[in-house]
RNA sequence: GGUCGCGUAGCUCAGCUGGAUAGAGCAUCUGCCUUCUAAGCAGACGGUCACAGGUUCGAAUCCUGUCGCGAUCACCA
């Protein structure tokens, strides 16, 4: 079926007539633009075990190629490289073979075992800003790339619900609150709590500086200031499960959670299962006692337990506190269970946490994996670099971050304002125009997002905004929608573009276009292998720029034989449906119109 | 200081398991809307792939070291 395999059989029994030698692989690789041919042929490491000149092993093993296999047509050599040319007829079998076929690319046989995957985990006490927004794009679109090479995915986020964080805004609301809720005044409920934290800390510096003025050192200050003291008590009446302040958290966190299911539900983003750390920090102290019995944790002498990792190069750590409670570490070991717990069929887990938790986690998985569960061997940490800003890093105390919300709102709001200067849309209603918007504005800041590799840290300039020119979400949503014109007039012509491809050859442009959709489901493996969108993102946005070569350059609906003409749409409602399945995995919804 | 990550065109980024002359977009410049949507196309300009060694027939890619930036090394989460 693959032509490599094919040809490797094939180049094996060349040099096995020719020169009486076994080879142990054969090197592939695309050709270059700039030369004649489809598919190459590296002679150089073949040279380990034939001797001789390798242009002229090359032309050896063409001349055999071009005879014994009917796909290859023609070929060249350059140097050490064996350029082939595949026929035609290769590449409209292969077109017509996936025509009709739905989802092109996605895995068919699914994998009995399914893989959790971890995204957005945030704090109650503040709404999402721009960190989030990676966060969220990532684990979304990384799960559904997983989806789609065949693994069945669990989408969950453990939310931060308790500790005195929250304790702090709810310490100011009752200050500083007057009652208000989300009703009185408008605001989302998240904002609304966040808010209040922003007014925490600003009381807390002013008590601070009101403490230095008195005498006090700054550190003691910082430790001592009274309505911290307030806010650590509060925590302590909520461990106590003190009613009214359980009351008040209850009341808080529910406003943050309408909040967040609006932001969510903006930025098309879901999960499948919730957990809370109320309900979870608990969690974990029973495998600590097994860890102790089995040898793999100690207890020194106060009574705390450690992890003694400097044998894989890293320190102690500790999994118990002196007094018995749990810290970071034990509370994600005892999740990581909860989860198989819950959903026996999972055999491996995706974390996406920001890098600056790098250590943790490599921590986390060693112990997982020393505790001896066999899916500990299948745990990823999808580890993304920061989202700075120009002024620096953000800080939701101060109030320097960029809004998830406001951000949302602002790339809709110029995507509009584009649109109307380009003043397509005639016909559309105020509705209409208002979801397109929508989806162009979140195309641009998703797919900005998403195709840079999430390693790397991403300088986000607000001022600049996300352009909609070149490689961009709106670039390909547009070509996108060019194609659905371009099908609706073929509709409307009559034209009956149903079934297999009929024609003689293929214009070189038809020909690239085919090669690139053949790579299609290459593209989704790798990038499930390496939890990549960015591989996704630059691989659509390649075949676009195909498309819009060839859209240029050749007659689509105005090509006079009409088995072409058939043809090339045919051919731009394949790339469209790839553009549609690619950017799906980029959680990014693609317009009929724009 | 130890550990981890990053460093590619003026700017933002691609570059798969090492392969041919390192690719896009933005910006600057030149053409192209009477024909399928110009959020586009064709082209020009722009690079000692941070630096120095090493491995290899061949290195942006692998190894070592140096420099720069970031993160992390809590009985915090």
């Amino acid at each position: 079926m693959d032509i490599q395999n094919i040809l490797e059989g094939k180049v094996k029994e060349a040099i096995r007539s020719v020169f009486d030698v076994e080879l142990p692989s054969v090197e592939f690789q695309p050709t270059r633009k700039d030369f004649e041919g489809d598919i190459t042929i590296v002679v150089f490491p073949m040279l380990r075990y034939v001797k001789g000149n390798p242009e002229q092993i090359g032309r050896q093993i063409g001349e055999f190629l071009e005879e014994q296999v009917v796909e290859v047509s023609g070929f060249n050599v350059i140097k050490g490289f064996l350029n082939l040319v595949i026929d035609d007829n290769f590449y409209l079998q292969f077109f017509n073979s996936v025509y009709d076929t739905e989802n092109f690319g996605y895995a068919t046989n699914g994998d009995t075992d399914a893989v959790m995957v971890e995204y957005s985990s945030p704090n109650t006490n503040k709404p999402l800003h721009l960190g989030h927004i990676r966060n969220n794009l990532l684990g979304y679109s990384v799960a559904e790339i997983l989806k789609a090479s065949g693994k069945k995915v669990y989408k969950t986020q453990i939310i931060n619900d308790r500790g005195i964080h929250i304790c702090k805004s709810m310490l100011a609301w009752q200050r500083f609150g007057n009652g208000e809720t989300p009703e009185t005044t408008g605001l989302k409920g998240d904002q609304l709590v966040g808010k209040y934290y922003v007014a925490f800390d600003k009381a807390y510096k002013s008590e601070i500086e009101e403490l230095i003025t008195q005498g006090v050192e700054r550190s003691t200050a910082e430790k001592e200031a009274p309505i911290l003291l307030e806010a650590q008590k509060m925590l302590r009446k909520w461990e106590a499960g003190d009613e009214a302040v359980v009351a008040l958290w209850t009341t808080m966190n529910g406003w943050v959670y309408n909040g967040f299911e609006e932001t969510y539900k903006n930025l098309g983003v879901d999960f499948d299962k919730l957990y809370y750390e109320s309900e979870t920090y608990l969690l974990g102290k029973d495998v600590v006692e097994d860890g102790l019995k089995k040898g793999i944790f100690y207890r020194k002498e106060d009574q705390s337990v450690w992890i003694d990792l400097t044998d894989e190069g890293l320190d102690e750590k500790i999994v118990l506190r002196s007094d018995g409670t749990a810290v970071y570490m034990t509370q994600d070991i005892g999740t990581a269970l909860q989860r198989v717990k819950d959903y026996p069929d999972i055999n491996g887990m995706v974390y996406t946490v920001g890098n600056e938790q790098d250590y943790h986690f490599k921590v986390l998985f060693l112990i997982l994996k020393k505790l001896g569960f066999s899916w500990a061997a299948n745990l990823y940490h999808l580890s993304y670099g920061m989202v700075d800003l120009p002024s620096g890093k953000m800080k939701s105390r101060e109030g320097t971050v960029v809004d998830a919300d406001d951000l949302m709102m602002d790339m809709t709001r110029t995507a509009a304002q584009l649109s109307e200067e380009l003043g397509k849309l005639e016909g559309y209603s105020d509705a209409e125009k208002q979801e397109l918007y929508t989806v162009i504005g979140l195309g641009a800041l998703k797919y900005y997002i998403l195709k840079v590799d999430p390693k790397k840290r991403i300088l986000f300039d607000p001022q600049e905004s996300v352009d909609f020119q070149g490689n961009t979400g709106p670039f390909i949503q547009y070509t996108y929608a060019r194609i659905q014109s371009i099908l609706r007039k073929a509709h409307n012509m009559g034209l009956e573009f149903s079934g297999p491809a009929d024609i003689d050859s293929l214009h070189s442009k038809e020909k690239e276009l085919i090669k690139q959709i053949q790579l299609f489901p290459e593209v989704i493996g790798l990038a499930a292998e390496n939890y990549s969108p960015a591989l996704v993102a630059n691989y659509v946005y390649d075949l676009v720029k195909e498309f819009n070569s060839f859209y240029q350059q050749v007659s689509i609906l105005g090509e006079a034989d009409e088995r072409k003409k058939v043809f090339r749409v045919q051919l731009s409602k394949k790339v469209g449906e790839v553009i549609q399945s690619a950017f799906q995995l980029l959680g990014i919804q693609v317009p009929d119109r724009m």
